[in-house]
DNA sequence: ATCTAAACGTTACACTATGTAACGGTACGC
DNA sequence: GCGTACCGTTACATAGTGTAACGTTTAGAT
């Protein structure tokens, strides 16, 4: 009915979701800053790491760019969009499509209350109705 | 805190999740009924959902119980919990904990809108706080 | 009493994805 | 000129998935 849903992405492995993490929260970075940043038991090699940034660019989660011969990667996509998408999912395969569903599961399984989420909603849509229309993602606002 | 988070499942491949929304519509069913209800090309053999069955049941996503000799299998759990578990795990993974970053980013891919949001915000909280507590997941809604 | 069809359990197997790397080549900085 | 930092290529064991064949049991039909 509206948009076109684009590319499907293959679904990301825990590895290769731990390596998004920190491409996310980074911006970007090289392998040996990825390799470093993750918290792995016993350090991964580097060229594990470089296989899963490789595999990451196949899927189409990340893209590079050549400074100084070495490769400094970043995600393709915004987290929360990877996100939306990932629950679009879920509401389908789960919820019959139903957003609502999906609403009252979160508040049954007490995931969130129901009065902090009306607050979101409403300060959500407050923020929207504001400024001029869609999308500003440019506001690092964490946890 | 507050909930002990119990079991962690294991994900679900793509064959066990259209079965399980088949166990899910229908409430509980036998592996022939699960069968024909699947849509799939060719049609599977009764073997392979039996062993899907197997394992979901492995999974814990579904029980049996026998009926005069036949299985009938039902899910274990609410579609709905799973649906918010695995929300959850996306919070977590991909927007920082933060479900409004979630919530901004669904609103950002226009999964729903704003005003949309903010009624089923304001219209399960209004269920919630009426009658007494939690949880009366009992009323089929489906779409 | 038999035979049959419906269920079940067991076992199988090819494929893909995943985690983890070793090696060998190349080009910069010293 | 050499070592070091990076890159590309190739590898491989394991686990997960889709898909089923076969053999066994047994309740019901004749």
């Amino acid at each position: 009915m509206a948009k076109s849903k684009q590319k499907i992405k293959p679904k990301l492995s825990e590895l290769e979701n731990s390596v998004m993490s920190v491409l996310w929260q980074l911006s970007e970075a090289t392998a040996e800053k990825v390799r470093l940043s993750l918290k792995t038991s016993p350090k991964l090699k580097d060229s594990t790491i470089r296989t899963i940034l490789k595999r990451l660019e196949n899927k189409g989660y990340v893209e590079h760019r050549t400074e100084k011969r070495t490769y400094v990667y970043s995600p393709t996509e915004d987290s929360r969009d990877v996100a939306a998408e990932a629950v679009e999912g879920i509401i389908e395969r789960f919820c019959n499509g139903s957003l609502e569903n999906l609403l009252v599961g979160m508040v049954d399984r007490e995931v969130v209350s129901p009065d902090k989420l009306e607050a979101l909603a409403k300060k959500i849509a407050k923020a929207r109705a504001g400024s001029g229309r869609k999308s500003k993602r440019s506001d690092r606002k964490g946890k």
